[in-house]
DNA sequence: CTGAAAGCGCTAACAG
DNA sequence: CTGTTAGCGCTTTCAG
């Protein structure tokens, strides 16, 4: 493989870049045939082809996408927006997106919003700017800001969050069967006292996660202990004091219900330091599958959302508005919910009896 | 606030964006005097300023950056070529890289090599072709492919790695002092059979942590024996399989020194399943600082690289290039290191004498 | 201080 | 089949 890349000699002083005019000149036609033999657009005779091909390549030619897009009004980027990139979560959707979007020769304007609705909202505004074809977002704000967006036709998919009670074009994981799957899986196990910890409820994904906690309690006939839901809190400081309060409490739970992968983290983290062993003194199952939750010891039992798909899924529906939209067709909105999987492993286990009736209390002085 | 992302209401039929000139005749001004405004280039009188102001107000005008961007030759975007964006080591430099450029009003255009030359490739063709003004990137081709980049002024730096032998601007950590530290941290609590799990060598991170590890063994006078040498292979899977087979040699180490965060992973799973205690049994240190490092029984000593410091930097030294070429300066090459930190948690701790003469072995069939 | 007009590189009618 | 030409939306001389 030949890797030349010349055209970065482009930036040298005195040589500019070449343009299609320049090729044109070269192979001696004009510019419409040399555009008719980038696009495919029209049929040229093989030998003027040949000859359009070889002065590209000598100069190393590369079309200007901003002229294209300014002309054709197609950019072939398309926008996302993401609330913490370093969450691996976004991260892993992101990477599936993008893959869908380079098969079809699309490109990703990549913002981070950083949980800023403010932030958000410049983003939104450069992408436009920069007119990109469509967009993807995970979005921060969950008032009804984006309700005139939902009417109309400005393609735009969100994921993973869904705005407050908006009917927009969207692809989540059932995270009301995530919240269930994990809390029932508990259950069987013959775990009563469970604890739910999970983040602000402003986020649809957290609320429905607690909406299945809350059934599959209901159904087993517990009741739902305001103690035991460790609420408005994303970060793993949230969750690592939350845990500690929950066994210094005069019931602390046999198992915890960790609702994201940072709030996972928190837990296991205070865990340790309280020196509790899992799943011996309690059992736990968080959410998000990541390398390092079969890294713990003893690697922990999760619920999986399928994020690389999530993406790909997106960019499925995302394209699907772009060519009604390119068409002039209207397309009716549709939230697309992903099943999650329930990965079983040694973080979770039977109650023993004893601990059923009398579970661990741990001193208050004591921190390992 | 207000938001009201009425723009998107132009991607309705019929009503088409608002151009310089719609605000123009609105404001009853030339398109001159538009632009003038927006871009604070000349003198406009107030009173002629405010009604160009209303008007892009009322529109909701917003300035086609690839429109201008065809005009100026400046399209405020910077391109990122990333091995792999799940890696959370990318994604934190990312995100500092991000937020330095968000502030200079630039942008991002985001690609994921997937560790493959020829996407890498296509993928700074296709930048160039969006006309980027400068990249970003983490190569995954240490051939001399990028040689003639070096002599060029395109602006272009190169973070994490650096392709094999070239003096390109680049910032990068100090891999050899943090393998050194990493080995030097093992050895003054006692240890002499150290191991260590590197990747390929042909990235120049990974080479340099071992040339550490090797120097920090040399000066204590301990042989460097292959066995503890467990090279080539960047995967999880990979590290798992060498420290199985590890302790299951007649002389296991009594630590190791995993040399990137996806190999810690590997290592300390293959830990959990061997039953083997840490530090007890054997004591460890990781690279890459990760929150999950700190939620692991016990913590892991880690070696911290300044990951948003990187990004940041980075993007100082692009920003530098990118004004340098605009002014048609030569800027001369320049490689940061960025210093590591050793954060030392409980993973590690001192050989008992017993066990430095008689490590640990793990029977063939033993695996819990 | 202001506006008319040229043109960035490209595509798409439209004529030949 | 091929070339001429008119802009896409914007910035920037250059005259007024």
């Amino acid at each position: 493989m030949c890797l030349s890349y010349s055209w970065l000699e482009w930036g040298m002083s005195g040589k500019p870049k070449p343009t299609i005019r320049d090729v044109a000149r070269l192979a001696a036609v004009s510019t419409a045939t040399v555009s008719a033999v980038i696009n495919g657009t029209k049929n040229v005779s093989s030998k003027r082809e040949k000859r359009v091909r070889d002065a590209m390549e000598v100069l190393d030619y590369y079309a200007d996408q901003n002229a294209r897009s300014l002309r054709t009004g197609q950019s072939r980027v398309i926008g996302a927006v993401i609330p913490d990139l370093t969450n691996t979560f976004y991260a892993e959707v992101l990477a599936g997106a993008e893959e869908a979007a380079a098969a079809a020769g699309y490109s990703f304007f990549l913002c981070n919003s950083n949980e800023e609705p403010a932030q958000e909202r410049r983003h939104l505004d450069m992408l436009f700017s920069h007119r990109v074809e469509a967009v993807l977002i995970a979005c921060c704000d969950s008032s009804t800001a984006y309700d005139r967006l939902l009417r109309r036709r400005f393609p735009l998919v969100f994921f993973d969050r869904i705005p407050h009670g908006s009917h927009a074009t969207a692809v989540v994981t059932d995270n009301q069967a995530g919240g269930y799957a994990a809390t029932q899986h508990l259950l069987k196990q013959g775990h009563e006292a469970i604890a739910i910890i999970v983040g602000s409820l402003d986020r649809s994904t957290h609320a429905h996660r607690l909406d299945g906690y809350r059934m599959a309690m209901q159904e087993a006939g517990l009741p739902i202990r305001s103690e035991y839901c460790g609420l408005g809190g994303l970060s793993i400081e949230t969750a690592y004091g939350f845990t500690v309060d929950l066994f210094r409490s005069s019931k602390p739970p046999t198992a915890i219900f960790c609702s994201s992968n940072k709030l996972l983290l928190g837990c296991v983290r205070a865990l340790g330091q309280l020196g509790l062993r899992c799943p011996e003194d309690v059992s736990i199952v968080g959410y998000d599958d990541f390398p390092w939750n079969e890294s713990f010891h003893p690697p922990i039992t999760t619920v999986a959302q399928p994020n690389r798909e999530m993406g790909r899924k997106a960019m499925e529906l995302l394209f699907h508005q772009i060519n009604a939209r390119r068409e002039n067709r209207a397309v009716s909105d549709q939230a697309v919910m992903l099943p999650p999987t329930l990965r079983v492993r040694s973080s979770t286990a039977p109650v023993s009896a004893a601990r059923k009736t009398i579970s661990k209390v741990v001193e208050s002085g004591k921190l390992v």
